[in-house]
Formats: C-alpha cells, sequence, structure tokens
DNA sequence: TTGTAAGCGTTATCAC
DNA sequence: GTGATAACGCTTACAA
C-alpha cells in the first residue's frame, strides 16, 4: 500500500480511500491511484483491514460431510443470498468427525466471522452455545430445535412418517430402519419410524447404521437368506439407501419385488433412473436461503430471541417401493 | 487478550508466549493463563496474528464444483496431508463460473494464504500465471500442463484413449464424445477421442455439451430413433454419463445393448450397482496428497521451477459397455 | 479534497 | 522468566 501510494504520489490514507470507493476524492488522483495498483498488482491484505475495521463481511459455513450431495446443495442456497449481501461465504469441512468440527468452529471464530452456518453438525449443546456466545448460530438441519439457537429444520420426524406410512399402506408389515449413526437427524427420523411403527401396531426393528453410503452393507448381508429379512427399508438418507441397494442387488434379492426401499434427501442420486429411488425431499436450496436471511436477522437488526424455522419434507414416490411380494 | 492478561495478574506480552506455548514461562504462570483464558472463552484474533506473524499456516483450495463428487474427493487428499503439516484449510466454491473462480482467488490471496490449490479451474493461463505472483499456485486437474506452474494431472489423453479403445475393441464404429464444454479437461480428452478414432480409421462425433448432469441430454433426445443414433457414448464425465442414461432410458434405448456408455473420473455414482458405469478412473485422493506435498516443496524447500506430475488413469469395466447389437 | 496520526489485537525484540 | 515497546498493514477521525 505504502508502494501504491508513493507510486501515485499521494498518501497512504488516500489510497485506502480510494480503494474502499468513498466518493471525496477527486477523480484524477483516484485514477492514479487505481492504475498505480493494478500496475504493481496490489491486493489489500485483508487481515489488516479486517483488523482495523473491526468486521470482516465473511461468513463461516461448516459442512458436515463434502461427499453428500445434501450438504452442497444447502451451501449452494447459503452462497446466493450470502452474494446478495456483500458477504464472503467461507467453507470448512468437518469430514464427519466432531473433533475437527469444533476445530472449524474455531477456527471461524478466530477468524472472527460474523455469522456460522452449521449443516448438519455434530456437535453437543455445549459446543454450539459456547460457539453462539462468539457469533450469530444458525444450524440447518439440525435434527430438532435448539432452544437458545437459530435452527433451520425441514421436520424430520413428518419426514419419517411420510416414509413409513407410505411403505405401510403398500402394504408392508416388516419395516426396518437403517439409522444414521452420528448424524444429527438420526435420533428424530429413528424416533418417528419407531412412532409410526407402533401407530400401526407393527413391530419396530432398527438396525444400526451411519451416514455414509456402505455403512450398512454388513449387517444387510446377515439378513439375506434368513426369516429376519424384512420386506421394506427405510434407510437415514440417500447415500445409506443406495448402500443397501448395492448389497441387496449383490446378494441377489430383487428390488423392490423382494424388498422395497426409502430413502432420505432426494439427492440427485435418488433421481437416477437407474435408481430412481423413492425419497424424503427436503427443500435444500431454501433451507440454504432462509439460513442465510435468518442469521442476517441477528446481524443487521440485531434480534436476539433464537428463532426455529421448520419447512415440509415431502415424499417422492419413485421405484424402489411397491407392494410387497407376498400380497402380490 | 488484555482481560487475560489482568485476570491472570501477568502482561500481555506473557499471554502470547504461553498461547505459542513457547518454553521459557513458569508452571505458575502458564496455568494462571490458561486458566484466565478458558474462563473468558478467550479465541485468539487470527488476523492479528497473522499480521504480526506474517504468516497464516492456511491454504486455499478453490473448488470448481462442490456438487461433483470427483472435487471432493480431491480435496479429501489435500485435506489429509495439510493436516499432517498443521495447515489449515480453507474452501471456496467457484460454482463453475470463471468470474466467481477469480474473485475466490482474489480473496484468497487477500487473506494471504501460504499456498493455492485450484482444482479443475476455468482460468485462463494470464489469470493463473497472476495469482501465482502472490502466492504458490498448483492445479489439479489441470487438462493440460502450464509451463510455469505446477501440476497434477491425471492424463487426460491416455484416459481417454482408453474409453474410446475399449469401445472400438468391443466392436463399436459409431461412437460419439460428449464434451466437457468449458470444464478445463475437455479439450484433452475431446482431442484424444477424436485422435483415437481417426487411429481406427472411424469418423469422431462430438456433441457440444457442458460438465453438468443434464448437459446432454437434449441432444441426445433429438438423436433416438434417428439413424445419427450412435451405438456407443463417451461422455466427458460421470455425471454426464449419468444424464446421458437418463435420457436413454427415457426414450426407451436399453444400454448396454442398444447404446454403450462409458464416462470419466470414477465416482462413486459409476460404483453404483444400478448404474455400473464404465469409466475411467482417476486416482484423486492421491491426487489431493500429491498436490499439497508438491505446494509444500515451494513453501518450505524454496523449489521454484515448475513440475508437472502425471498420473495414470485406468479403465474401470462396467456394465454399461458391451459389443454393439449389429454384432450380437 | 488530502494528509497526519491513532488504533485494531497480536507477535517479537529487547532490556531487566 | 517477565514486561515494555515497536512492528504488522490497514482504516478512520480529525486537522489542514
Amino acid at each position: 500500500m505504502e508502494t501504491v501510494a508513493e507510486k501515485a504520489g499521494v498518501s497512504r490514507a488516500l489510497v485506502s480511500l480510494v480503494l474502499n470507493n468513498s466518493p471525496k476524492v477527486s477523480d484524477q488522483k483516484r485514477n492514479a491511484v487505481l492504475n498505480a495498483a493494478r500496475e504493481l498488482g496490489y491486493q489489500p491484505n485483508l487481515h489488516a483491514r479486517n483488523l482495523a475495521q473491526q468486521r470482516t463481511q465473511t461468513i463461516g459455513v461448516l459442512v458436515n460431510d463434502l461427499h453428500n450431495p445434501f450438504f452442497s446443495e444447502v451451501v449452494d442456497g447459503v452462497e446466493a443470498e450470502a452474494e446478495l449481501n456483500q458477504l464472503r461465504v467461507l467453507i470448512l469441512n468437518g469430514g464427519r468427525d466432531p473433533e475437527r468440527e469444533q476445530q472449524a468452529i474455531d477456527t471461524f471464530i478466530q477468524f472472527r466471522v460474523e455469522a456460522l452456518v452449521l449443516i448438519g453438525p455434530r456437535l453437543d449443546d455445549e459446543q454450539l452455545l459456547s460457539a453462539s456466545r462468539h457469533a450469530p448460530v444458525i444450524i440447518v438441519a439440525a435434527g430438532r430445535n435448539h432452544p437458545d439457537i437459530d435452527t433451520i429444520t425441514a421436520d424430520d420426524a413428518t419426514g419419517a412418517h411420510l416414509a413409513v406410512n407410505h411403505l405401510i399402506q403398500l402394504g408392508h408389515r416388516s419395516i426396518l430402519h437403517i439409522d444414521g449413526g452420528a448424524n444429527i437427524s438420526a435420533k428424530a427420523r429413528r424416533d418417528a419410524y419407531v412412532d409410526a411403527m407402533r401407530n400401526a401396531q407393527l413391530e419396530p426393528r432398527v438396525l444400526i447404521g451411519s451416514d455414509e453410503e456402505d455403512g450398512a452393507r454388513q449387517p444387510i448381508r446377515e439378513l439375506v437368506g434368513t426369516a429376519e429379512l424384512p420386506t421394506a427399508i427405510f434407510a437415514f438418507n440417500d447415500l445409506l439407501a443406495a448402500g443397501v441397494l448395492d448389497e441387496l442387488i449383490d446378494s441377489g434379492v430383487a428390488v423392490p419385488d423382494q424388498v422395497s426401499i426409502v430413502g432420505y434427501d432426494n439427492t440427485f442420486i435418488a433421481g437416477l433412473r437407474r435408481l430412481s429411488l423413492t425419497t424424503v425431499n427436503q427443500p435444500r436450496h431454501d433451507m440454504g436461503r432462509l439460513a442465510m436471511r435468518t442469521v442476517l436477522e441477528r446481524i443487521e437488526e440485531g434480534r436476539v430471541e433464537a428463532v426455529h424455522h421448520d419447512l415440509q419434507p415431502t415424499l417422492v414416490q419413485r421405484g424402489t417401493s411397491a407392494a410387497p411380494a407376498t400380497l402380490s
């Protein structure tokens, strides 16, 4: 900056004014500065600027798992809305690991981001609260409402009910749920599954899974050929459902003829014709936008009470669910 | 920090020493400081630290498209290696838009990242060079070797040859290529396709596409039912191949019986049993790790000459490729 | 309209 | 070991 000022024959302060396009600077000097900056390839130091300005115009997005298409679509929404507000979006990857997530949060706080958007975080309430003391926090796909923290959810209970009731209506009575392990939404979906089953006087069965594609392959394999093999499987998410589907195919079980499968999220893989996975849609893009907008209310309008937005999931019926074979 | 110092009854400088765990500080004071910091929930200001230290211990990763699983797997590799070297990894999303990419690069430079890892960037040589004047740059999946910039590639020419020759050996003579539009690797794969076809005395046909899933649906639809429908399609990447597959299914064309499809990247969707997409594997994780390691040579060992690592792609034969119907 | 100078929250170099 | 004090690169009153 010093160099730019010299080259343009002005003071450092004036360079600063030009760069923040202040109106009160003569065109002549402005051009001189801009030219000098361009010729020198000058790039302002954001650390210095942020330090001096006491703001960063940056928001931090923590993504639970970069591999799951669900998350990238939420990020799209966040970015779209952030751009409208001239905010920079920094992304950190939690890598499905709570420790890394906590580190990422710390990093963001140390960077003094103006808000923190957590997408499907695995942190516990204490960690979330402690983060929220440093910056406005909003949780997307939170699994449930945290009383003191803003959340955007697509009602997991409703979604799971939609899925299970769909299978029940098709005539299934033996419906297995593969849960999402440590994923934050796992409990809500599992509970709703159990609830829906009980409502229909059916015996709930939950297989412990994870939210990775291969999380359920081994246990499913062991069920094949036994009387324990259900006629329908409701998986925690599409990735897991795809893994189940793969395993059933490898094991020679026909889908949906012998076993129906329902996923969750309606990611693009569910829509692939060859998979044609029945699933529960979450309005991911809207969730992202709404998250950004909601957290902005804290920044710009000084809202302090927590707000919870709950969007409605919908059932997307495709080819992996059908009436059970015993009925046909 | 001031507050922490007061609370611990020491000077600010000592707090700094403790936080950077300098050896020359008494255990007593060290604990006093640590306790005070914890109780106050103190988080150091990275901007101030970076400014004072003149380094950021941060590297920037620019991802062409967060939706394509190819990229997230490269990022994994980068992150794994970065962690070994105590480097923070910041991710910015290019969103398949060159302008946003340039902005992202500028942001990283302004943040004074210690290195820039560009995954499948769309920028032109001038932009890349100008970035490299500010920080070490490495391009992953660069499409080709940029003379003055480090690159990691998985030889696109070889990969495309593998794909096309595989189809030729199966007996196909009418092989269409759907290219990747603005994607940086599009040209190399297209050129290799043309080359492989010419070598076999076959007429190359290229359909202009993009690197999005739906990029090729419309033009494919128009070919169905005409004499122009090829017996095999080599798509720029798996996403595009999946789109082609969807369109053919929707149009009632059997795959691979009537038309074979080969993709590129070997992302997880290609491995899904229902898709079982024949494709070209790129060692994504290794590419990411190698990228990080290579760029570290510049930072830590002061290497200045550009280096190009070219990894070998391999053909992964699955269910979407078979001999053409006319031969069976 | 432009320049001077103080301050942002750290680290780092000194003396003590 | 510990505590002043000067950077670091920028912004922003305030003065000129």
